[in-house]
DNA sequence: GCTCCAATGTTGACAGTGTTAACTTCCGGA
DNA sequence: TCCGGAAGTTAACACTGTCAACATTGGAGC
């Protein structure tokens, strides 16, 4: 069933088609957007065929949404297992690894954080993406109970990491970290900047 | 001419009319999309009379972005002037009134920062978005002068605040601050985990 | 094994969009 | 006075998302 390759049904599971057809254009085609009736026929389908499978274009920007939550959570506990050394090392790679995603999946990560409806919230309440903030609480936990980081409400913290990273990522993806106004290297700038305003000031090796 | 208010023309002077409606749909329709067949009727124009003013839509749109920045300097510079005390109330001026600004006008700030188009680097180059940029530099180097700050390239310092600015006007724009997730006030707790990154541990009242 | 249902896919249509070309109107300078 | 060109209009083109009516077909129940 899920190994048949060829048409084992009436077309295939479209729906995974679909889906993954999606992603492929939000990849290529840099402005983000593209039409239903494209992938429809990327697919070799005709153009009402998806609305089989999702009601709405929205409903399937949503799922690809949740697809790419799904990716970046991945993504961060890779990276984050990789080292496993001091806390700020482990910061470090977590940064890079998120504005990383953000800069390869250009279209997807816009997609994420605009869900063109208001059907943003849903999306960002959803357990998957949710785990993704959990990766950053958790850090700062860690680095509290460590004495490393400075004791104060985890989820002001989070916000801040948070907030710092999806700016970083924006501003770069967009390309706007010109040379002139932000200096040689703003990532990691800004990273330093905001670890060491979470920072306990009496450990500092 | 500048003051002729009926019709000293042919309609008047369009193009102002045209952007000033978009601007207006654009407060008004939080989903930050507005269709220049829309904006035409609603000027009492047919429907191709914009295209005498405005080569492309999304000319229109880089147009309004620059007005937009010009604003946002506007209000950034008037936070400044207010409180002239000490730097740290400047800064929480300045954060606060960038953050209003973005939430006040979502579709305008959104449109500032997607351009719709591989325009967005030019209007980001332009003299109004770089004083945008020139009024956080500024405060950074008073702070260093002033031995508030510690001393760094003040370019990276820059792109730390105005990637947390960004990160935390969108995702407060967006909605995603959910108090579950993030405390009760992420944004002050954004802005002092910035500051403390900024300044100078040794003075330390 | 046959029958019928419901899921899946297709065709054709509708309203609406951005954009362009051909046409009309009308102001201001020669 | 006349006329060039700017400003606005109309009509069309190729698209888009969405929906309703129709066709196909795989599998559940007899």
């Amino acid at each position: 069933m899920q190994d048949a390759p060829n048409r084992p049904y009436h077309h295939g599971d479209l729906r995974r088609t679909i889906i993954e057809t999606a992603m492929a254009m939000l990849h290529e085609d840099k402005g983000w957007q593209f039409t239903l009736r494209e992938v429809a026929r990327r697919a070799g389908v005709s153009h009402a065929a998806p609305y089989k499978h999702f009601p709405d274009k929205a409903a399937l920007l949503a799922e690809m949404a949740l697809l790419g939550f799904a990716r970046l959570h991945e993504e961060l506990t890779t990276a984050k297992a990789k080292r496993s050394n001091s806390l700020r090392d482990e910061f470090f790679a977590i940064g890079r690894a998120y504005v990383k995603f953000g800069t390869s999946n250009p279209g997807l990560y816009r997609l994420m954080f605009s869900a063109e409806a208001g059907k943003a919230v849903d999306v960002h309440l959803s357990e998957r993406a949710l785990a993704v903030f959990g990766v950053i609480t958790e850090l700062l936990e860690r680095g509290q109970t460590e004495g490393v980081l400075r004791k104060r409400d985890v989820r002001g913290g989070a916000a801040a990491c948070w907030a710092q990273m999806h700016g970083i990522t924006m501003l770069t993806m967009e390309g706007l970290f010109l040379l002139e106004k932000v200096g040689p290297d703003p990532l990691d700038a800004a990273l330093v900047t905001l670890l060491e305003g979470l920072e306990n000031q009496a450990v500092n090796s």
